[in-house]
DNA sequence: CGGTATATGCTGATATCGAGCATAAGCGGA
DNA sequence: TCCGCTTATGCTCGATATCAGCATATACCG
């Protein structure tokens, strides 16, 4: 895969709330170079409806490896790496970020900072098997408060924005309230599912989680952790995704040749952690013609059968650059 | 500037046409782990209407410079970099797309190969000054086709379309006809401003274009070319740019701290290359409330004076996330 | 055969978009 | 002073898309 297209090519960028978890390079001679560099994946499935994202050591990490001279490139490199550690191939693939990690430098002092390049990878659950324990995780194990399918705001509301009122209430400008209404969605400003990066980055902030490095009192807020910065990398790749699925038939990689619109839905629902209008999406589905009937219907569903429909492979080149909703109205 | 967060945090993706300009790092003894990693720049500013493009030794190369230990992070680092070579303060900063590099992979192979992690930047011009003879350039001259305001079409009707077809026909397939009728909106298919990438990556297959491996007989098309890959990254920022200014208001970063409406819309249509419909904009951007009146005019209109206004910096926190359009509709 | 569950089709209100008409307010010269 | 030119600015109208429901169809299960 080459390295970008359009307005995809990679979109990337520093900022005010970043800053505290910026790459950062730890300081050393000065003018030496930098060191190694590590491709580091969030390879993601969505399987009976959860969304689903690799991780090895019991969890705790993203799969990853250095990038090393028998790559041709950092693409391939990725592939073989997760393909080493899973035993099961990548599909699509598109890079994330790239930033200079801080916890390696140190450790990494003699090759100057370790660069990681992050990706986003997208295929179906399989076996996994490897030295490193891959298991596929539902990626809500890590954000909870990213999951309203059910429209459950119970976590938010009762646990997670009275932590941040107080943490808001620590500074009299109105600029971290303001902060926290628009990235969670609070005093009547809309949830935007896309904003899960900058919600972690404010939990962070308020050492609410429990990668802070300063915690606050209350302990961290339920949600698995992760190494270093691979929780934050994860975000990124939902955000990703969440935002990815609106204008670009993606969401074709995660699912079985031939699916019921309904499970087309889901799975979209899944990766959004939001509930869809059924008929709306359903006419957004058809009327782009992304998908054609197989001719063939599934009778499981415990109603009226549903005609199977299979993605049209065509709207790939048709469109392979050109808008393509596949929008996340509200059910 | 820590507005842009969330869906942009970083946009890429691998695609088939890309294949050709892969990153790639050379074969060598295999294990060995990657080597150096540069940083390089599209700084952009727009001036008098043209969009400018700040490139070095002669307007062949973007700037860039090694990432080194002492810089805090890779944005800093770029920061220094630029700043060095061109006493040139660096404003908006984000992150475009990181690639092993196949021209350096040869030459520093000792270090193993070299990763590149290229940035757009925005800035207002000012005068330049380094040993590397910093320069703005019209991006324009290095994509002569994308400058489509005046609705001239000449060059795209008289020269590259017919090229293209010829390049076509080579195979029986339709499927390069569909490619060129798609990405340079030939055949009754709309132009897209942002697939400068695209069109780039099929010009350099077509071997139109100065960079190709393979130049067909005709000869390059007009534009200056430049080292490397660097005119490709140049169309990235482009693309990326063109692309955003959609949705997020980063024109305003190249604006002087007061302009007219009619500024900014000249602005917006440097950068899109097409012109926009002047009362449809107008009303964009005032539904919007992105600017307010200062309350003084502009005389020097040639007409009726413009009122001058200045961009809210309010909606930078209000809007740091949800989508502000800066809609480019035709004129 | 009703009860329940899903599939699928259709409608009306609202917002947005694209294109154009019309008027206002400067300037310079006849 | 009035005319013609230029740019600024306000407003309308129709086409389209979005959002939220209502209504109907077709299964399975007892």
């Amino acid at each position: 895969m080459g390295w970008g297209k359009g307005k995809d090519v990679a979109r990337g960028e520093g900022g005010k709330a970043g800053r505290l978890h910026e790459d950062r390079a730890a300081g050393g001679d000065g003018s030496r170079q930098a060191g190694t560099a590590d491709l580091i994946a969030v390879l993601v499935a969505v399987t009976e409806g959860e969304p689903r994202v690799l991780a090895i050591r019991g969890g705790g990490s993203l799969p990853s490896g250095p990038f090393q001279l028998r790559h041709h490139s950092l693409q391939s490199g990725l592939r073989a790496w997760v393909e080493s550690q899973t035993h099961h191939p990548l599909g699509y693939v598109e890079q994330l970020y790239t930033f200079a990690d801080a916890a390696r430098a140190g450790a990494a002092a003699a090759d100057g900072p370790a660069i990681s390049i992050s990706y986003l990878a997208l295929t179906r659950e399989g076996p996994t098997a490897g030295a490193d324990e891959p298991e596929w995780h539902t990626w809500y194990e890590y954000f909870p408060w990213e999951d309203r399918r059910d429209g459950g705001v119970a976590l938010l509301d009762e646990l997670i924005a009275p932590l941040l009122e107080a943490w808001a209430g620590e500074q009299d400008t109105p600029a971290r309230r303001r902060r926290v209404a628009l990235v969670f969605g609070r005093d009547g400003m809309p949830w935007h599912e896309e904003l899960v990066l900058q919600r972690y980055e404010l939990l962070w902030e308020a050492g609410l989680v429990a990668e802070s490095r300063h915690r606050a009192g209350a302990g961290p807020l339920p949600g698995l952790a992760m190494v270093g910065d691979h929780r934050r990398i994860l975000a990124t790749g939902i955000a990703r995704l969440r935002a990815k699925i609106k204008y670009r038939p993606v969401v074709f990689e995660l699912l079985a040749p031939t699916f019921t619109l309904l499970e087309l839905q889901r799975c979209v629902e899944a990766i959004a952690g939001r509930a869809v209008h059924k008929q709306n999406f359903r006419r957004l589905i058809e009327q782009q013609e992304l998908v054609e009937p197989t001719g063939a219907v599934a009778r499981e569903t415990g109603g009226r059968p549903a005609k199977l429909f299979r993605f049209r492979r065509a709207v790939l080149e048709e469109r392979a650059v050109a808008g393509t909703r596949v929008g996340v109205t509200r059910g």
